[in-house]
RNA sequence: GGCCCCAUCGUCUAACGGUUAGGACACAGGAUUUUCAUUCCUGUAAUCGGGGUUCGAUUCCCCGUGGGGCUGCCA
């Protein structure tokens, strides 16, 4: 699930918690070609993750797809094969809102070419409006693929009142005759979103302003069917840096990205609907509740805004402090990757590197163990490459009992300052971020980001309860 | 190229036509801290340009400029 769906399902949630209505899941999988396994099942486990469950569609319970309400089937592959895009698609050919076109896509690309090479706008030249009654039955009846095509009326004005934009306006004259049913049969995404949408009772449609240029067909898709079109509110786009459309390429944009990383859902979802939309306070922190409470379509910005995650740790911090210490440890333990038992503690730190980004601090020292040999002494000596999990106890167990028993006056600074300059090179620096973590873990101490960290693999909930007692923790 | 949308600190954003243009993140400096954390204080930093309208434009209008989206038998 990419970030950016994930943000307009929030404001649909959002919207249809604060009306009293109902947040529903339909799924969209009209191109055969382009299905992937595991998608739909990828999606409903990111919307529950953060608590956004659907009220009625396409349901996940125990992990067990399913689907809830009266106005089903909520699967447009299901839907086209109740034959029901096909009866909408004949009524708007009967009522001349449609027609049928019989162009070859390498005739369409041709078409397409030379009207670029004219510097003309790209459009369908209605040939195929031009075949008698006749010729139509004839070719259909001979079995020949074609397409449905909208009939626009180019003498027409469109215009509109958006949620977020206000008044918008097109000429019927540069609307494109748009494909509505495929010749595999298939509805397009057009034609679909109409039928389901007044099928569905769906009073409010938010949605990226990728479809903004889209909307007349589907304002004269309503009318023709004689049907009242939903409200319409167009969310800004969420962009690369550069301010492109957010990509693949150079953003993680799945949510599954963050959910791996260890943010918490409190914090995406706090992050992201701050991401275009704002209460006009100068609050920050938002839970479900108060967005559901607060927010509003009116306050949503019009412009598109910058996926910078920089603001995304400050919340997990502020987060982090929030959640109600008994939530704590048993939120925390899960992150911790399942490393096997042969794995060396690179390979472990790189894993908790990797799926912690947060906790900068414990893999370089659980590194600085592994490498130091005055520490690790006999016991790490000869068995560099074979140090489990299981054996982290015992190697604390070895340093304290190396430093001696650790109290507040008697911490052997000294020592360890040593070994450490010798082996890094470096002084404080690495000092501080080996003492007190290590510390913190054999005294029980609260204290820094590093002792949750190695009390976290570990597996010391105690400890991790005394931290987050403690108040101080970094994020 | 055509159509549509948009435009305030680096980023997210606030500001009935009248503010020293505010806040948050990030950054810099400082205080507290037996950590590179937290907390607190301080600082650097913005109205795209040009015309109007107005006593007065960030705000309203027009023209530029810049950016984006769409321009598929994809959604």
């Amino acid at each position: 699930m990419h970030v950016g769906n994930f943000r307009t399902a929030l404001y649909a949630y959002l919207v249809a918690k604060q009306t009293q209505g109902a947040f529903l899941i339909r799924l969209e999988d009209t191109d055969q070609g382009r299905s992937i396994p595991g998608a739909i099942e990828s999606i409903l486990r990111c919307l529950l993750w953060a608590g956004l469950t659907p009220d009625e569609g396409v349901v996940m319970e125990n992990g067990i797809i399913g689907q809830r309400g009266s106005k089903g089937p909520y699967i447009q592959s299901e839907r086209q094969a109740e034959g029901l895009y096909q009866t909408y698609a004949e009524k708007l050919r009967a009522s001349g809102h449609a027609y049928p076109c019989f162009c070859t896509a390498e005739r369409l690309e041709k078409m397409r070419h030379d009207q670029e090479q004219r510097k003309q706008a790209p459009m369908y030249d209605r040939t195929c409006l031009r075949l008698s009654s006749e010729e139509i039955e004839r070719r259909i009846a001979a079995g020949e693929p074609h397409v449905l095509r909208m009939k626009v009326p180019h003498e027409r004005t469109i215009e509109f009142n958006d949620a977020i934009r206000g008044v918008v306006k097109f000429q019927g004259h540069v609307v494109d005759d748009q494909v509505l049913m495929k010749s595999d049969g298939f509805p397009t995404y057009h034609l679909a979103h109409v039928v389901d949408d007044h099928l569905m009772e769906i009073d409010l449609v938010i949605r990226g302003e990728e479809w903004l240029s889209s909307l007349p067909k589907h304002l004269l898709l309503f009318e023709a069917l004689g049907w009242t079109p939903p409200k319409y509110a167009h969310v800004p786009l969420l962009l690369n840096a550069d301010r492109t459309k957010l990509s693949k390429r150079e953003n993680a944009v799945s949510v599954e990205d963050y959910i791996a990383k260890g943010y918490l859902p409190e914090v995406l979802l706090n992050f992201l609907a701050l991401l275009g939309w704002n209460p006009g306070t100068t609050q920050e922190l938002f839970s479900l509740n108060e967005l559901i409470a607060q927010f509003s379509l009116d306050r949503v910005q019009k412009a598109g805004a910058i996926f910078d995650v920089t603001k995304l740790d400050w919340l997990q911090g502020q987060w982090m402090r929030k959640i109600p210490l008994s939530d704590f440890a048993a939120r925390i333990r899960p992150l911790v990757p399942q490393a096997k038992e042969d794995d060396g503690f690179e390979k472990k730190a790189a894993l908790i590197q990797e799926r912690i980004t947060f906790f900068s601090e414990a893999p370089t020292m659980l590194r600085f163990f592994y490498e130091q040999p005055s520490v690790s002494i006999d016991l790490l000596a000869n068995e560099k490459q074979k140090v489990k999990r299981e054996d982290l106890p015992a190697i604390f167990e070895t340093l304290g009992t190396i430093l001696g028993p650790i109290s507040e006056q008697e911490w052997r600074e000294e020592k360890l300052l040593e070994e450490t300059k010798r082996v890094t090179g470096e002084g404080k620096w690495k000092l501080g971020q080996l003492l007190w973590p290590l510390r913190a873990v054999l005294t029980g101490l609260p204290y820094s980001p590093g002792a949750l960290e190695v009390a976290v693999a570990l597996g010391k909930e105690e400890t991790l309860l005394r931290l987050k007692q403690a108040a101080s923790l970094p994020s």
